[in-house]
DNA sequence: CTATTAAGGACAAAAAATATCCCTATTTTT
DNA sequence: AAAAATAGGGATATTTTTTGTCCTTAATAG
């Protein structure tokens, strides 16, 4: 069980994204470049980011992505939803039915204790990216980075952006 | 990103295993029978659960599986990493390596704050698996199912028990 | 000796993840 | 008005993972 490669591809672009400027916009292919992702399917990650409603999109020449709120308002979780998906990691194939022993019809209203233990571990981990938001990110990169490095990042974004 | 369906058989055949009298065995047959199972792969999942050192085996008629400590002493988490594995949910593919930015050679030591926080709430989810004891569920589904049906199922397991 | 079992290797089928390609409507720039 | 660049999205292909089957071997009980 592992998460979608698209899903740190997401995280990535949303932190570039936060360091975009008021109404500037970033294109796909930037983001791309940036990361040394495909860009075809990076797009799909960032149209799964779009159809959540976490950024703005533009079309033509200097269209592109920026971010529909503000970092402190966007959380881990809503990203990784976004791409991978609401569903839950443990799904109940439900197969206490086919004990032989069950009266026929019985027992299937309720998920059972097991589905629901996993679900609440699911809920955990759930809670634990609620609590992390995009801000939060941003600002341990900002300490972790070397300035320099920062800088020229900031400074490669702010020419592709339109 | 979905559990593999075997975590959910192995842990039916674990609260199945613990209501097993002390030395009787159950086998492959018979677990993938009362669950409705296909016999050869679920064979693999108590394949794993056996390296794990879970469970405890014998050959021959009568050979089978029982559980090799008491369910009071058996997690959650030992029994789902047994069959999904120990690795992280979350994969760093490092692709903050392609920044063009970046020199050469730099920034790969350490792990990112986007695999940091990720693998944070894996553990969280670890976490919650590994305070829910095996006795814990059985504790449950033993208020939860019909008696009738509970013990009728007790007894189909006890037959063919070896 | 025979029947039954777990272990495990080889292989096959199905599903999901990871792309690539191409077309359309929109918008900016020229 | 024309051209260029963009997001969106459908179709398709490739690779990896999951799911499942089949068969052989060694051990064990009766
Ligand atoms: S509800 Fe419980 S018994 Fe039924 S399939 Fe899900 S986990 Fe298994
Ligand atoms: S360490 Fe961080 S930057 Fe590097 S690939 Fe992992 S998540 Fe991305």
């Amino acid at each position: 069980m592992i998460l979608k490669s698209q899903v740190e591809w997401a995280l990535h672009c949303c932190a570039i994204l936060a360091g975009l400027p008021e109404g500037r916009y970033l294109s796909t292919k930037a983001l791309a470049e940036f990361h040394g992702l495909p860009k075809e399917y990076l797009s799909k990650a960032l149209q799964s980011l779009s159809q959540a409603g976490l950024v703005h999109t533009t079309l033509g020449p200097s269209g592109g992505y920026r971010l529909a709120k503000a970092p402190a308002e966007l959380t881990f979780l809503e990203i990784v939803e976004a791409v991978e998906g609401r569903s839950r990691t443990f799904v109940c194939t439900n197969i206490r039915a086919n004990n032989p022993c069950r009266a026929p019809g019985y027992c299937e209203e309720t998920p059972c204790a097991v589905a629901r233990i996993m679900w609440e571990a699911d809920e955990a981990w759930r809670d634990k990216l609620r609590n992390v938001r995009l801000s939060d990110l941003v600002e341990i990169l900002s300490k972790e980075i070397p300035s320099d490095l920062w800088k020229r990042s900031f400074e490669w974004v702010l020419e592709r952006a339109g």
